[in-house]
RNA sequence: GGAGAGAUGGCAGAGUGGUCGAAUGCGACGGUUUCGAAAACCGUUGUAUCUGCAAAGGUACCGGGGGUUCGAAUCCCUCUCUCUCCGCCA
């Protein structure tokens, strides 16, 4: 959620910026904002006035009975019930107004950092980089929905059977393969500072809005309504809700937290061809790194992430290349998201297998998530995140790249972690 | 699941209707003292929002929401959470 003063002071790029976001009513929804927040003041202003004779009269009335005067005591008291009915409707007015207020900022995604390139769709995203040599596979090679099957490694149907569609078993050297792959991304993190965080899985209702799942995107959730909570879409959600309605200092920053945490997607209507196998899950495991960061370096934040990934990714040997989003592809709360995609050989397709995130202080508006600084003022931090890395599409990469006439060979780093080097 | 207790400022902990935004203690910060430190002493020390150049002032907040009252941290209702005991249990 952008903060309005901000916006009321930088109207002109914020309206510009959304509309490379391809925001298309920017103006209109600007230009309501502030007038809103103009009643919003006027009107607590108003309230305030009444609520402050009350208080006056309030102690006067005290003083008078303490002195015994009841008479003048009464009298006093016919003003206090005309301001009790008059603060009542301006305390409503403006709990309208502060709603529609909210509900209307809630509508209005992030201010694009400058950077940000124009584009409406993916095919605009710009190829930052390309690292890694593209495998040539013989005609007999195998996408990895296959291989799973010939090495019975991941089973769909059993899946089916006892949960539904998206969730698999993984099954022996498969499910071993998930263990080393969680265990190396955690061990990297760590050594690259990051502090290792077991998270819930469910979350309540006002940790969904302080990042920004809720309102809009509940449908993508699954919810369990007897309690009101919801399973994770990511272990972004916990993580940085730790710091929902949190006052840090400069000495506490920046933040560093990885967390391994299964994710839940509904997915809702989002499934077709190209989706097929593990390309696209209702439940998958993931290892998220997220940051805290002052506002002068969280751009430096972004990049060390950005680097930190692509660290995983060679050394997994996978070929990959980092896109940087264009406005219309950018996600609605970020500032600047670089996203890394794996080339998978046998599908010959990239598989995004990371998105890392600048969201600048869209988060940190809505978690009040604040620093303190030595003069005792307070502002907004800037939060940020990346996954670090999420499994499946490595693993369809995996496969499929590494796939030979006597197996699937494990990239040597994960083999310390597997102990085996071939999946047969 | 049953019974009971509770939720107050960074922490501890008073406060049961009228200068209570809230005693006191601890912590933190600044100062005096000291070669330096400790101790002692003095002072400062919540958040949000509005008006204002500022100084200053208004309003709201004692778990959340609602109610009673001229006036509520204090009374009533309700929700949530925490703790203790019993039951069940990885």
């Amino acid at each position: 959620m952008l903060q309005v003063n901000y916006i009321r002071e930088n109207r002109e790029k914020v309206v510009k910026g959304l509309l490379k976001k391809h925001f298309h009513r920017a103006e209109i929804a600007i230009t309501e904002v502030l007038a809103l927040d103009d009643r919003r003041k006027q009107t607590q202003q108003q309230l305030d006035e009444s609520l402050a004779e009350q208080n006056q009269i309030a102690k006067e009335i005290g003083l008078l009975m303490k002195e015994g005067k009841k008479t003048e005591a009464e009298q006093k008291k016919t003003r206090t019930a005309e301001l009790k009915n008059s603060s009542k409707e301006l305390g409503e007015k403006l709990t309208e107004i502060e709603k529609s207020l909210i509900q209307l900022l809630y509508t209005i995604p992030n201010v694009p950092h400058e950077s940000v390139p124009e584009g409406k769709t993916a095919d605009d995203n710009v190829v930052m980089k390309q690292v890694g040599e593209m495998p040539s596979l013989p005609e007999t090679a195998l996408p990895h929905w296959d291989l799973i099957k010939k090495y019975d490694i991941i089973d769909f149907d059993l899946g089916n059977k006892v949960t539904g569609a998206g969730f698999p078993f993984y099954k022996g050297k498969g499910a071993k393969l998930q263990r080393a792959l969680i265990n190396f991304f955690l061990d990297r993190a760590e050594q690259a500072g990051y502090t290792e965080i077991q998270a819930p899985i469910m979350i309540n209702e006002d940790s969904g809005y302080g990042t920004g799942q809720l309102p809009d995107k509940e449908g993508q959730m699954y919810h369990a309504t007897e309690d009101n909570l919801f399973l994770i879409p990511t272990a972004e959600v916990p993580i940085t809700n730790m710091y929902r309605d949190v006052i840090l200092e400069p000495k506490d920053l920046p933040i560093r937290h990885a967390g391994y945490t299964p994710c839940f997607r509904r997915e809702a209507g989002s499934w077709g061809a190209h989706v097929r196998g593990l390309n696209r899950l209702h439940q998958f495991d993931k290892v998220e790194i997220v940051q805290i960061a002052q506002p002068e370096n969280s751009y430096e934040k972004h990049e060390e992430m950005s680097e930190h990934i692509q660290s995983l990714l060679r050394d997994l040997e996978l070929p990959y290349r980092v896109l940087k989003l264009c406005g219309g592809d950018i996600s609605f709360n970020a500032a600047l998201c670089y996203d890394m995609e794996v080339f998978s050989a046998a599908q010959k397709r990239w598989l995004e297998v990371s998105s890392v995130s600048n969201f600048e202080t869209f988060q940190a508006n809505r978690l009040k998530l604040r620093l303190k600084l030595p003069d005792n003022k307070k502002v907004l931090l800037h939060t940020l995140n990346g996954s670090a890395l999420a499994l499946p599409r490595i693993v369809a990469a995996i496969l499929e790249n590494n796939q030979t006439e006597k197996g699937i060979r494990i990239p040597p780093i994960l083999v310390p972690y597997t102990g085996f080097e071939w999946i047969d």
